[in-house]
RNA sequence: GGCGAUAUAGCCAAGUGGUAAGGCACGAGUCUGCAAAACUCUGAUCCCCGGUUCGAAUCCGGGUGUCGCCUCCA
C-alpha cells in the first residue's frame, strides 16, 4: 500500500518512495540537553516514534539518526547570547558535560516511559567535532563562508535561493525585525558555522581559527551526512525549525556538496496549553513527571497526542489529559475482553479493519482516524481472540503497550492500605453481612475521608486510591 | 509592520464537493440494598456575509475571532 507524507519542501502530500531500495534513512532533530524536556518536546518525539513504526509496519527497514545537542546552541538562533549548556552549567554549579549527561539521562527515561522506539543511532554533538570542522572547511573552500572577528559565517547571498522551506521575504523581514545586525556580517541573515570562544568558555576545541566551538546548525548537517550520506529520505523536527535551523541546514549542505540533504521535510505543529503558547513565564511548561504526579500516565499523554493530527495545533489541558487517561484504561479493559472472547470472526472482517487502519496511517499518519478504527473493534459486540491479535498488530504502530494491559490494570489496583482503613473495611464487610446498609454507607464515607474509594462488585469489594 | 495557520457539539478533535468519525464529560436506561464501575442509548448542519455548483463544513471573495512565526523554543 502506498505511503503518503506531507513535505514542507513541496507543500504537498507526496508519495513516499525510499531513495535506496527498502531502507528508509531518517534524521530527527533531538533535544538540547540543558534542561528537562517538556510535553511539547515529546509531542515531536511521539510523532517520530509513530513515523518509525508506520514505516516498519509497511515493511521498510530503518536507519534513523537522532542528535543530542550538547554544545553550540546559543540562547538566540541569531548567534547572540550565551551557549545554553554553559548557562545551565553556571546556574547549577556543574560543568557543561555533567549537565549534558544528567539531562540526556532524564530524556532517555522519559522516552522509555512513553514507549518510544529509540533511533538506531544516537549522535552526540561533542563526539563529532572533527566531522563538523571538516564540513565547515568544505563550505569555506567552496566560497560560501567568511571569517569575522567572532567566527566563521555562512554567506547566504552566495545561494541561488535562500529561504526554500519558508515563504518569507528576507528583505521585508529585516525591515521589521528587531535584532541588531552584527556589522561584520555581509548579510543580516548570515549565520555562524563556527564560533571563536571567549576566554572563559569551557567547551572549546582547536581549529584553524583558534580555540572555538561549533554553531548550532552544523552538527545536524555533519552528523546527518556521516551516518546517512549526502542525501537521505526524511528529516523531522518541530515547526519552529522551519525558518532558521532547517533552512540553515539546507544552506550548509548546499554549500558543502550542492544538495538539499533530505527529500522529505516533516514538521510537527506545536502543543498549546489552555489555548495559548507554552512558556516558562506563564508557568505552563509541564514535564512527563509532572503529569505523572497528577495521575496522568505517560502512555495516556501519548494517546492524547493521537487525538489530533500531527500537523495541527493540539490544545493541552488537564481535563483533556484526564479524559485520555480514562480512554487508555478503557482501551486496556476492552483489549482484555477481546482476548478472553471466544467468538469466531470471519477473515474478511479482519482484513477490512486491517485495510482501513493501514490506509489511515499511510495517509500522512492520520492517527485520529486510525484510533477511530481501534475503537470500532473494541466496541464490536463480538469478543474474540482474533480481534485481540489484530489490536496487538495495530499496537506495533501505536506503541501503547496493549500487550501488558493486565499488568497496568493490576498495578492500579495494587495499593498499600493503611491499617485503619483495613479495619474499616472489615467492619464494613460485617455490616454488609448483617445487611446494615446505614452503617455500611457510613463506613464507606469514612474510608473515603481516608482517601480511598470502595466499590461493591459481584466478586466482592474493591478499593482504589482517590 | 511582514509571513503563515486555524475557526466543527461542554471539552479534545476527524472529515477538503454528495446531506457531519472517534474519545472524554453530561443525560437516560440496565445492573446494584444504595453508590461506583461496567454495558446500552442519546447530542452539532460545521464563526458571519456573499458567490460558484444540481449539491459545500469542504471551492472562491469579504469580514470577524484565535494562534503561531519574523527574538529562544519541539
Amino acid at each position: 500500500m502506498e505511503v503518503k507524507l506531507y513535505n514542507t519542501l513541496t507543500r504537498t502530500k507526496d508519495n513516499f518512495i525510499p531513495l535506496k531500495g527498502n531502507e528508509v534513512r531518517i534524521y530527527s532533530c533531538g533535544p538540547t540537553v540543558y534542561s528537562y524536556a517538556h510535553i511539547g518536546n515529546f509531542r515531536t518525539y511521539i510523532f517520530m516514534d509513530t513515523l518509525r513504526r508506520m514505516l516498519q509496519y509497511n515493511g521498510y527497514k530503518l536507519k534513523h539518526v537522532m542528535n543530542i545537542t550538547d554544545v553550540g546552541h546559543l540562547e538566540s538562533d541569531a548567534d547572540e547570547g550565551e551557549d545554553k549548556m554553559e548557562k545551565a552549567a553556571r546556574k547549577e554549579n556543574k560543568n557543561p558535560y555533567e549537565i549534558a549527561e544528567f539531562y540526556t539521562d532524564a530524556f532517555m527515561k522519559d522516552m522509555k516511559k512513553l514507549n518510544i522506539q529509540m533511533p538506531e543511532i544516537i549522535a552526540k554533538a561533542t563526539d563529532h567535532i572533527q566531522e563538523m570542522l571538516k564540513f565547515v572547511e568544505e563550505i569555506m573552500k567552496n566560497g560560501y563562508a567568511y571569517e569575522t572577528s567572532k567566527g566563521i559565517y555562512f554567506d547566504i547571498s552566495k545561494l541561488d535561493q535562500y529561504p526554500v522551506l519558508s515563504n518569507r521575504n528576507v528583505e521585508e523581514q529585516i525591515a521589521g525585525a528587531r535584532v541588531d545586525v552584527d556589522p561584520e556580517k555581509r548579510n543580516p541573515y548570515d549565520f555562524a558555522l563556527w564560533i571563536k570562544a571567549p576566554e572563559n568558555h569551557i567547551m572549546k576545541w582547536e581549529s584553524p581559527w583558534g580555540l572555538s566551538y561549533p554553531g548550532w546548525h552544523i552538527e545536524c548537517s555533519a552528523m546527518g551526512r556521516k551516518y546517512l550520506g549526502e542525501q537521505f529520505d526524511i528529516h523531522t523536527g518541530g515547526v519552529d525549525h522551519i525558518p532558521t535551523h532547517h533552512e540553515n541546514e539546507i544552506a550548509q549542505s548546499k554549500g558543502a556538496c550542492g544538495k538539499i540533504p533530505a527529500k522529505f521535510w516533516m514538521h510537527v505543529e506545536f502543543l498549546q496549553v489552555n489555548g495559548g503558547k507554552m512558556s516558562k513565564s506563564l508557568g505552563n511548561v509541564y514535564t512527563i513527571e509532572q503529569l505523572q504526579e497528577k495521575g496522568i500516565e505517560p502512555l495516556a499523554y501519548k494517546l492524547f497526542c493521537y487525538t489530533a493530527h500531527y500537523r495541527t495545533k493540539l490544545n493541552f489541558t488537564f481535563e483533556g489529559a484526564e479524559s485520555s487517561q480514562k480512554s487508555l484504561n478503557r482501551l486496556r479493559e476492552g483489549f482484555i475482553k477481546q482476548k478472553n472472547g471466544t467468538d469466531k470472526i470471519e477473515e474478511e472482517i479482519i482484513e477490512d479493519y486491517k485495510n482501513k487502519f493501514q490506509e489511515a496511517i499511510n495517509d500522512d499518519l492520520n492517527l485520529p482516524v486510525a484510533m477511530g478504527i481501534v475503537w470500532e473493534i473494541i466496541r464490536n459486540e463480538k469478543k474474540s481472540n482474533q480481534f485481540a491479535d489484530l489490536l496487538l498488530e495495530f499496537d506495533q504502530v501505536l506503541g501503547l503497550d496493549l500487550e501488558n494491559s493486565p499488568k497496568y490494570i493490576n498495578e492500579q489496583a495494587k495499593i498499600e492500605l493503611p491499617e485503619e482503613v483495613n479495619e474499616l473495611l472489615k467492619k464494613r464487610q460485617e455490616a454488609r453481612n448483617n445487611k446494615d446498609w446505614t452503617l455500611s454507607d457510613q463506613l464507606r464515607d469514612k474510608i473515603k475521608e481516608k482517601g480511598f474509594i470502595v466499590k461493591d462488585t459481584k466478586e466482592g469489594m474493591t478499593i482504589e486510591k482517590i
